[in-house]
Parts: C-alpha cells; structure tokens; sequence
DNA sequence: GAGCACTGC
C-alpha cells in the first residue's frame, strides 16, 4: 500500500526560510499553531475536557475534518489525564491511520515520534515507556487485552472511526465496556489532595486524586484507576453507541468540508457499466477541470471500464482526448497504485477507476467529480455451509454519502449517483456490521482466552446470528481448542488463543509440534496466511508456468509453497553476506519479478513467519523439522485440515467429506491435472461452480487414524 | 482451465 495522506492531512504550507533552520523551525512551530486554532474543533476545547471529566463514556461525532483524532489526545494529555503515568489509546481500523496521524501529532507536539507521541501496529511498535499518546489499531489493543486484561497501563481509551464497525470494533466496545465496570468497581475512593505535574512542565492546581485501591490492586498487583472511555464516530447517528453504554452523553463537533452537488439519473439504469461510460464522457466534454473518481465492485469491472475508455477515446476531437485512465485496486502491485497520486501531464484529467479502497482507505487529491453507481462487492457468510462468498449489492445510505464527500475535500465538487433520487431514499442506512457476516471461530477463540464464557449471553452492540456463533463454536470443539464444557481446553486452546492466526492453522502448528514438523509447518501457515503469493500478468501466463514449475511438487500445493519459501530464503541470505540488508532486500524483490511472485505477499508472509516463530518459542514449542520425509509433512497436513478433506468421485469431481459439497480442485493447483484418490484443501471458493483451492494429496486411511474423533465411522 | 471487495492480529 502506498504511504497515504490521512483524513487529518497537513494544510500547513511548506515553508523555506532565508534565516536558517532555527528560523525555519519557528516559522514552522507558528505555522502548526495558527492550523490547529483554525480547527472545528478548537472552539469546544474546554467543554470537551469538562465533558470527559463529567462523564466516563463520552459519545463525539466529529464530521470529516474536524480533527478530533489529532486534536483530542492532546487536549486530554495537557488536560492532565496522563497522571501518574496513565496512557491515552488511540485505536484505528487501518495501520496507516495510525502511523500518519502519530507522525502527525508528534510533529504539532514537537516531540520526536515514539517518545511522547507514538504507534503501535503489527510488525511496528514505535512506542516507549514515556509514550503517553499512543495510536494503534484495534485489533491490536484486542491483543494486548490477552495479556493484561485490564488493559491497566490506559487511562483514557478512544474509539476511533467508531462508525465503521469492523469485527475488531465491536469486539472491542464490549471488552471495554466490561474492563470499565471492573476497574471502576475495584477502586475504593480514597481521595486525597495532591500536586500533579503535568508532563509538559506546567504545575496544575491542587485537585482531587481518585487513588485506586481494593480488589482489582490486590489481585493484579497494579494500581488501577477508572477508565475513561471515548466512542468517535463519523456517522450522525450516535444513537447506538449511546444506547450501548448506558445512555452516554453524545456531543457533536462541526466537521469541515465543500459543498457537494449530488445529482441523480431520472430513470433507473438497466446497465450501469454503459451508464459509468457516458457520464464519464459527459463530465470530460461538458465540465471544467478537475479529476474524476469512478467507485466500482472489482477488478474485472475496473479493467473492462478501462479498455472501453481506450476504445472510445480515439473517437473524440483530438482536442478532447487528453483523458489519462488510471485504476487502484487492493491486489494491484504497489507501484502502480502510487500512480494515482502523480499529477497527470499537462492539460490531461483523470479518471480514477476504484473499488472501494478509495472510501476510506486511499485518499486522492483533486477529485472535484465523483460517480457512483450504487454498487459494492462485500463478503457474505453461509453459516450452514462455511462458505464466504463475494456478492454485488446496493450501497448504504451512509456508503453513498462516504463516497460523494469524496468529491468535497479540495473544494466544492459534483457527485453523479446512477440512479433515481427515489431509490437513495430505499438504501439500508448503514452497511451491515462486519460481525453480522463473518466466521466468528476467532471472535470466540479470543472471548473465550479473555475469560467471556458466556458467548451466546456476551453483550454485544450487535448480537451476531446465533447459528453463527453455534457453528464456530463446533468448529473449535472439533479442533479441540473447547472441552465438552465449552471451556477454552488447557493446554490446547490457551495456545491457539495466542497466536495470530486463523483458528485451524493455529492448531495445525500444534500439531505439527507433534509431528516434527514445526518448522515446514510455520513456513506453510505464513504462506496460506497471506494473499497468493503468485503473481503472473496476463501476457506473461506462459512463461511464468514454465519458471515456477522447477518448485512445483507432486504431493502439491504446500510443499510447493514451501520450496518457493525456501528457495527465496536461501536467495536472501546469500545476497546479505554480499550486501547490505537493503540491498539484499532489493535484489530479493528482483528474484520475484524473474520467478513470478508477488514480492509484497512474501514479505507480508516473511513478517508473518518471524512473528509466530516468536510466539511458539515462547510458548516453549520446540521447533524442529522433518528434514526430507514429505510423508511424514502430509501425514501431518491431514492431521491438522482432516475437516477439509474431499474424495474423488467416479466423474473426476470431488466431494468434500464434511460439508458434503460437491468440488472441484482449482485450476491454480499443481494437482488440477493429477487428480489423486484424496485430497485436503485449506479454501472453498465459490464462483460459477466450488472449487478448492491450495490441495495436497493424502492417503485415506489416515484420515480415521489421524483424527478418530471425526472419521471414526470411516472404519 | 479460473478470474477475489476491503481490513486486521
């Protein structure tokens, strides 16, 4: 992903003055000063510090640019609620949100990132013992609840983005609201008068101190004091959160935008891919500059739209044919996505093909036109069967709005909804919570390691559906991380709590402890852990067969995962006894190109490996390796996905043995033309028909040997 | 002989 600017961008000027650095640096300092005055929401500085002080849940709904999640922090930590050592957390969705606006805020408060102000993100830890202002994403402060539950180090903990209710979100709003009811009640006020010296130098009054004492001191052995809690939320409907905790106080902050001119089509579109094509057109011949976003469900779409435009295009006056296509997806290699932030050749206008990385993720500068055809591809869940597939649906409401205010961000822009102003008025008002479709095997496993027994009774902002919860917690019965008392199994369960990893490769590196193969194991689940790690460009198809046939394996997918791993692992430590790390670095980027494979998926799996190989040593797992026998590597990778296994029928399809599906093995897979008497997969995709995806051959007979508890009845 | 939105630990 390219480095992006943040929803609190700097507005600050660059500035280059002639009286040398110390000038330069004043000028600098002022220049921040005059542009956090100049926020929304600036003016309610003190009544949002006295409302925090009033109320220990605080609702804000802060409209885009207000910059509540560069401005509050600071309020709050020159406002004293970092005494005695207290911690303001910061949580966001994504980890670039986190690492910009940190940057950001260490900058305003002159301060070198990770020392005052700092982050914490997977793979990333720019934080310290003086941090005091620490952004980080959600799932990552769900981690840290795994190792101290009430979360003691935190004073004050904001939720940011609250609106967007991730999984990780909405898990997170119920641990707090649980962690905030302990630690409130674990404290006996024993109030004293005290000095507090803020951390900025500044003696503050003398004012009451709530001393934590009572339980939670004297089972913990740490000083815990209440928790603040902050929800943030773009979303003008507070009323949820509210609800949640209690009937909180909501407060609104004035957000800072354009104008949006929206205007809808008069009949609805029967084909909305030819109705994208004329309005782009029509907004290039008829509209003054500026750039265009086009938000689209895929790839496919994208590049379709892509190769009309480049059809069409030659057609117009030679005058009017200064229009530069450029589509951003999430799998596109990194480069070609830094190209939406290069300003296009003179005179030229883009046009930006999306998906929806561009609501929230990407920001991108100059668009003035949006359009929006009203459709989104999101991830479903079929708890009777364990499949997600992908489906085309209507936007939300608040989706729609999310994507015109794209437009608004430079100045005031248009946006074009392909469709009657009526049918806006039938949208659902919000997306549906990421919890309501989902897997929740994780959710539970992580529950269950924070102490929730009570699944089905958790107070969740959103109940989840039951036969959701139901089958999750079958499925981790069945890898043996819950006892029969639905208990997390000890050590089992306790273990594949820790790691961060989808349940059933979490248990697979416990069983591959068993097996001898801990060290194969690692490199495997890193792999099936990431996005493919293949990367072939259409023109190239050919050739990139013949290249990555040489790791190909006959037992399949994994061990071919698993040379390739490997083989570039070995490619990296030789270029390091020659070169600098980064140079090694480079030169393994360019053995990818050569071998086909994607250099951004490998590094993501690299990361992955160093970080679970870590947690399995400390969990004291010896990790030792089976050498050469592949035996012994396929005995263990039956043992460990024996729920996905399938069978060959008489036609040549398969049929998977615990869904009763009928499958069929990927054509990716070094198996498609093998097709073996048995197989285990790791995916079951849905398109026009099932098929399976990363498959190894296995030996029947060891199903019911190596997981009696399901295959018995195979005797 | 296929074709998969986006995040996150």
């Amino acid at each position: 992903m390219p480095s992006m600017a943040s929803n609190n961008a700097d507005h600050t000027a660059k500035i280059n003055n002639p009286n040398g650095p110390k000038a330069d640096f004043m000028a600098r300092r002022q220049a921040i000063e005059k542009h956090r005055k100049a926020l929304p929401i600036a003016v309610v500085e003190k009544r949002l510090l006295e409302e925090v002080r009033n109320n220990d849940v605080l609702i804000i709904v802060g409209e885009t640019g207000s910059g509540k999640t560069t401005q509050l922090p600071q309020y709050l930590f020159y406002g004293g609620f970092c005494r005695n050592g207290g911690v303001i957390g910061i949580t966001q969705p994504r980890r670039v949100a986190a690492v910009t606006v940190a940057k950001r805020v260490a900058e305003e408060c002159g301060v070198t990132l990770g020392q005052k102000v700092g982050y914490a993100i997977r793979f990333d830890d720019a934080t310290s013992a003086s941090t005091r202002i620490k952004y980080m994403t959600d799932g990552l402060l769900l981690r840290e609840a795994l190792l101290d539950p009430y979360l003691s180090k935190y004073s004050v903990i904001v939720v940011d983005e609250a609106h967007e209710r991730t999984v990780h979100t909405d898990v997170l709003l119920g641990l707090l609201k649980t962690v905030q009811k302990t630690r409130s009640q674990g404290v006996n006020k024993n109030v004293h008068n005290r000095t507090i010296e803020a951390e900025n130098g500044i003696q503050l009054e003398k004012e009451n101190v709530v001393e934590s004492t009572g339980i939670m001191k004297h089972n913990q052995g740490k000083n815990l004091s209440p928790l603040k809690l902050i929800i943030m939320s773009a979303s003008l409907d507070a009323k949820i959160f509210s609800d949640y905790f209690g009937g909180a106080r909501a407060v609104h902050v004035q957000g800072r935008q354009y104008p949006v001119d929206v205007l809808y089509t008069h009949q609805p579109e029967t084909d909305y891919v030819d109705a994208t094509l004329i309005t782009i057109f029509q907004i290039h011949l008829e509209e003054g500059p500026g750039d265009i976003l086009v938000f689209l469900t895929g790839q496919e779409e994208i590049e379709s739209i892509e190769r009309l435009i480049q059809e069409r295009l030659p057609k117009l006056p030679e005058s009017k044919c200064k229009l530069l296509v450029i589509p951003i997806f999430a799998s596109l290699p990194s480069e070609k996505q830094m190209k939406v932030f290069m300003p296009p050749p003179s005179g030229f206008r883009k046009v930006i093909l999306a998906t929806n990385i561009a609501e929230t993720s990407v920001t991108i500068p100059g668009i003035r036109y949006v359009i929006d055809p009203g459709m989104v591809k999101v991830r479903t869940y079929d708890a009777s069967t364990g499949i997600e597939p992908l489906i085309i649906v209507k936007t939300s409401k608040a989706q729609a709005l999310q994507r015109s205010g794209r437009a608004g961000r430079e100045g005031p822009g248009k946006c074009y909804r392909l469709y009657p102003e009526n049918e806006f008025y039938k949208l659902k008002a919000s997306t549906t919570p990421e919890i309501k479709r989902c897997n929740l095997a994780n959710v539970i496993l992580q529950l269950k390691a924070l102490g929730v027994d009570d699944i089905l009774g958790f107070d969740f902002i959103e109940e989840p559906d039951r036969m959701a919860i139901i089958k999750s917690m079958e499925l981790l019965f069945l890898l043996g991380a819950l006892t029969d008392g639905s208990k997390l199994s000890d050590p089992v369960g306790h273990q594949m709590a820790r790691l961060p990893l989808d349940p059933i490769y979490s248990k697979a590196l416990v069983v591959a402890n068993q097996f001898n193969c801990l060290e194969e194991m690692l490199i495997i689940v890193a792999l099936l852990s990431v996005e493919s790690i293949y990367y072939a460009p259409r023109e190239k198809l050919e050739e990139s067969r013949t290249v990555l046939r040489s790791f190909s394996s006959l037992e399949g997918d994994h061990l071919t995962l698993l040379k390739i791993y490997r083989a570039s692992d070995e490619f990296l430590e030789k270029s390091k006894l020659v070169g600098s790390p980064d140079k090694a670095e480079k030169k393994l980027r360019k053995w990818c190109k050569q071998n086909f494979i994607n250099s951004r998926s490998l590094k993501h799996a690299r990361d992955i490996h160093s970080q679970i190989r870590r947690n399995v040593e400390q969990m004291g797992l010896c990790v030792t390796s089976c050498g050469d026998d592949t035996l012994q590597m396929r005995r263990c990778l039956a043992a460990s996905f024996f729920l996905n296994a399938a069978l060959k029928q008489p036609d040549g399809t398969y049929r998977a043995l615990s869904s009763g599906l009928a499958v069929q093995i990927h054509p990716s897979s070094v198996l498609f033309r093998m097709k073996p008497e048995c197989i285990i997969f790791n995916e079951l995709v849905r398109t026009n028909q099932n098929y399976v995806r990363n498959v190894s051959t296995i030996d029947y007979l060891w199903l019911p040997e190596l997981a009696p508890q399901f295959y018995a009845l195979l005797e």
